[in-house]
DNA sequence: ATTCATGCAAATCGTTTGCAACCCA
DNA sequence: TGGGTTGCAAACGATTTGCATGAAT
């Protein structure tokens, strides 16, 4: 059993949930499919390869765990449904997305500049600032090229 | 006429839209809740007031159509609803939002001090960003001085 | 008059839920 | 063994769509 399958048996145990071969799988593939941003669909279409019999809603109900269990994080790039990233933020891998408005592609910056404005909303605001999302529209490379 | 309803006609005429009563209606309910991240629902509602035989349908519409010419912009704060508020980026007006994670409040911040890092996203990743959405979460005032 | 917009109801889509059968701890 | 978990199908809630009627330019 590999690293994060234990951590993830664990964080099951911890919380009174069992370690499924579906929410394995389910797991597997999100691992397998970094940055690649799947959605529940597309999960369920990889699932399927490895457990056949698996149910749509299954799918569904494992997200919905990962993501209460922080393991995973819920992303919306507005195209209308719901997407998945493992979550590295204990890693400090916090990261934010480039969304292209042209082509749709989704890419990543590994930048986190905004503790000074979070210090700031502190004084200012008096919200303390646990945690953040931040999402870039505008073009990508391929597409600027593709404007000349 | 005010000076947004003429903004507001401007616009629709430039794209061959048709200034009706429900639209107007719909842009003022936003308009005089602001602040308020009022969902489809809720305008909907608040609409009825004025036009009690309009249809969901049309609210939804109106709202399709206002967020294409940017007269509006949807929000998303993970409550299964869209939401909407008036469009002042031309103004310069662009602000964030504090999500308290405890009570659900949604409060503003004025600031927007992202412009550095806009930057080195353009020489890093060859990226041009053209917007920005930024979301915080964490503990307002009144949910941390209830903790205490 | 023409074309676009509306209201209504039905259709759709992503997601959730109830329940009997099932399986991990 | 027993309580969490699954698969299935039905239910759900938000949003969209088809269509005949109605209104704005």
């Amino acid at each position: 059993m590999s690293n994060l399958a234990n951590e993830l048996k664990e964080q099951l145990k911890e919380n009174g949930y069992k370690l499924t071969t579906q929410r394995r799988a389910v797991l597997d593939v999100i691992l397998e499919h970094e940055n690649e941003h799947l959605s529940t669909e597309e999960i369920y279409e990889y699932v399927k390869l490895k457990c056949p019999e698996i149910g749509l809603a299954t799918v569904y109900r494992a997200l919905l765990l990962f993501d209460r269990l922080e393991l995973i994080y819920k992303l919306d790039f507005d195209d209308g449904c719901s997407r998945y990233e493992i979550n590295r933020h204990k890693e400090d891998h916090r990261h934010h997305h480039l969304i292209c408005t042209q082509c749709g592609s989704v890419s990543e910056v590994e930048e986190d500049l905004l503790e000074t404005l979070e210090e700031e909303i502190l004084i200012k605001n008096k919200f303390l600032v646990k945690d953040h999302r931040v999402k870039f529209y505008g073009y990508c490379q391929a597409c600027r090229e593709k404007e000349e």
